[in-house]
Formats: C-alpha cells, structure tokens, sequence
DNA sequence: CTTCTATCTGACCAAGCGTTCAGTTCAAGA
DNA sequence: TCTTGAACTGAACGCTTGGTCAGATAGAAG
C-alpha cells in the first residue's frame, strides 16, 4: 500500500497543523509524538515529514502563525483619540480574540521552553510587540493625565496576565456568554488603571 | 563501586527533589528524564527510585507540598474586619510568597496536565480551596457594598491570573523591588474591584 | 492508454525512555 | 573489630522516540 485514495497535500496539510494543534495544547508539545499525531491524521509517520521539517518546525510556525494573526488583527483595530475607549477596546478585542482561539493561545505560552534559542528568540520579539501596543495606550493615558499608573511596563504585563487566563477556565455554553466575560475584563482593566 | 562516600538519605532525598523542581521548571515534566535528574544530584538513575516510587510521584509530591505550604501560609493570615483590609493584605501575601518559590508556582500551574487522573483532582482541590478564600473575600466586600463587582467567580480567577503572572517576568536584581511590585499589584487589585 | 510525479507506506536506525534488580560498598552500632 | 543494613551502581528489560528512505500507488497530464 502506498498513496491513499483520495489524498492530496491541501488536505493533509491542514489536517496535520490542526492535529498538532489539539494535541500539544491537550498533552503539551513534549508528551505528543509524531506517530500520534500521524495516526490522528490516518497516515504514517513518515508522511508528515512531506510537510514539515521537523517538530521543532510544527510548533515554531504554528506560534508564529497565532501571533502574526493577533497583531494584524490588533493593527486594524478602528483607532480611538481617547485612551479610555482606546484601552476598552483592545481588552475588548483582546479577549474575544482569545477564546475565538483557546488552543493557540495556550500553545503560544505554555510551550515557550520547547523553541530552540533561535525561534524562541524569534517569537517573544513578537510577543512584545504585541505587548508594546498596550503599553503605549498606558502611557498615552498616564501623560493626558486619564491613568494613574506607577509603572506602565509592569501594568501592562499584569492586564496581559489578567486578561490572557480567561483562556483557562472559559468553556463554551457556561453561565456566561463571551461578551459578558469581555465586558466584565474589561471593566476590570479601566478601573484598575484609572484615574 | 556502590555506596557513595558520605552518602546520607537525609541529603541525598532533598537534593533530588531540588534537582527534579528545578529542571522541572526549567524544561518542563515530561521534556526532563529520570536519568538528567540523577545526574544533577551525581546519582545513577536507580538510586532514585529508593526515593520515590516513580516520576509521577515526583511531580504529585512536589506540587501537593507547595500548595500545602500555600494553603497553611494563607490560613495563618492575621485577620482583619475590613474586607478591603483583607484583600490588600491577601494580595501582598499572595505576591510576596509567589516570588518567593517562582519554580513551585511555575509547576503547579503548567505541569497540570501530566498528573494522573486522580492526581489531578487531588491538586485541583487543593487550588480550589485556595482560590476559595480569596473569593470570600470579594463576597463579603461585596455584601458590605465596599466593592463593585459582577461576578465574583470570574473575579477572583482574574486576580489571581493577574496576580500570578508575576512569576513569569519578574526577576531578582531588577528594577523593582519585591515590596514595590507587591504593592502595584496589591493596589491594581484593589483598585479594580473597590465600589 | 501511457507517463510522470505527488503522496504515502512500512521497515528501519540509533538513541533514549522509565523502571527493576542482583550485587557492591560504606557508615554506624555492638 | 565485626556485623548489619542503608545507599548506590551498572547492566539490563521492553518500549518509544524523532527521523530517513526505497519502493509502491494514486491522480493528473498528454
């Protein structure tokens, strides 16, 4: 037996990330192997390696592809003058953004340690650009004199941290909907930092 | 050769559990072989089953004995009548105690996944008890119309995700000190919440 | 119908895994 | 000094790991 019937790359292709995807946010990178991911797919290992170089490669791309989404996503967000509507509307967007995308979201942190010293260079470069966004809203806020902030660096890291656990214990169809959670963190995040 | 020169149970015991924490929260659980620890302590890889029964236990262990120390420290908090009181006070606990076992904190909430069913539900337990009393907290202030807050479920898992997040950044020598970062964060905490 | 190439299998490699255990050596008590 | 038991070694167990590759088969093109 060789090629399956039916079988083409734009099919696999995809079907191989999301597999990937499941499996090391469910288990975490270095407890999933390349067999079960094949064998979620229906292929044999060696197929894989037709579409990516190594494990190493699935993770680093599948960060990358996360967080090249959330700062598009992020750069097109409608501007604002105000800081307040600026920062209600990122932590709006923030979580939303978040629980469209739990399994990327958890990857993206938990599974740092896992990058070789290159790609892990690679994607905190990212990570705090998407950091320096929030920052710059802080600051705007704490000049005009609308935020009381004692440190901007560290505000931003804790509305981050704050913000970025909702992906931990939201499951669909609870007691709250998705907007009310957005709605009830963002609220949080303007009272903590306002004047 | 056996037996080590001045080989002690009461040495050797500690030394592997500070070996497994820190390559734990180095590498992650299931990225760190029996034989790396042993080799950390100076040990063949059999001699450390004379001190667990096996990994899994390693990891159990080290994560009921934090959570254990957290609930016990958390407990001994001198009361105060005012909730507003007690939250700051439970804050800059919490902050103060985390950077104090930053590898602890790190594995307890990133290595959940690789404890057994039964394992899990035991810590799981543990952290709810925990996550309990700060939500006692929230209600009370709330009862008294001393703080404004939606839910106080989602609350308390916001704060304590907020809260939590200062391991990942924080390091010692830095720019802040412990006491001004606990008091940021104590006051961030309370800001977000107060009526 | 034939040819070509994209796709996949299945066997294989060397290395490493958690764990066990018979045997060896040291420390401490008699 | 002798004995006993705690502490440890080193080899071995069966299995899994990430990765490679020659060969086989399917779909697409002519």
């Amino acid at each position: 037996m060789a090629r399956k019937t039916g079988s083409h790359s734009e099919i696999t292709g995809p079907k191989i990330r999301a597999a990937a995807q499941r499996l090391f946010a469910q288990d975490g990178f270095a407890a999933v192997s390349m067999r079960r991911i094949a064998a979620e797919v229906g292929v044999q290992a060696g197929a894989l390696y037709l579409y990516t170089p190594d494990k190493q490669a699935l993770l680093f791309d599948m960060m990358t592809a996360h967080l090249g989404e959330l700062l598009e996503a992020a750069a097109a967000l409608p501007a604002a003058p105000d800081p307040v509507a600026r920062l209600d509307r990122f932590a709006r967007f923030h979580i939303a953004h978040h629980l469209e995308r739990p399994e990327a979201v958890f990857i993206a942190y938990m599974e740092l340690r896992n990058l070789t010293p290159e790609n892990f260079a690679a994607v905190e470069e990212m990570r705090r650009r998407y950091e320096q966004m929030l920052q710059a809203i802080l600051s705007d806020g704490k000049a005009q004199g609308l935020f009381r902030i004692g440190d901007a660096k560290l505000t931003t890291l804790a509305l981050i941290a704050m913000m970025n656990g909702v992906t931990t214990w939201y499951r669909e169809g609870g007691r709250l909907s998705r907007s009310e959670v957005a709605a009830h963190y963002a609220d949080m995040a303007l009272r903590a930092v306002r004047a």
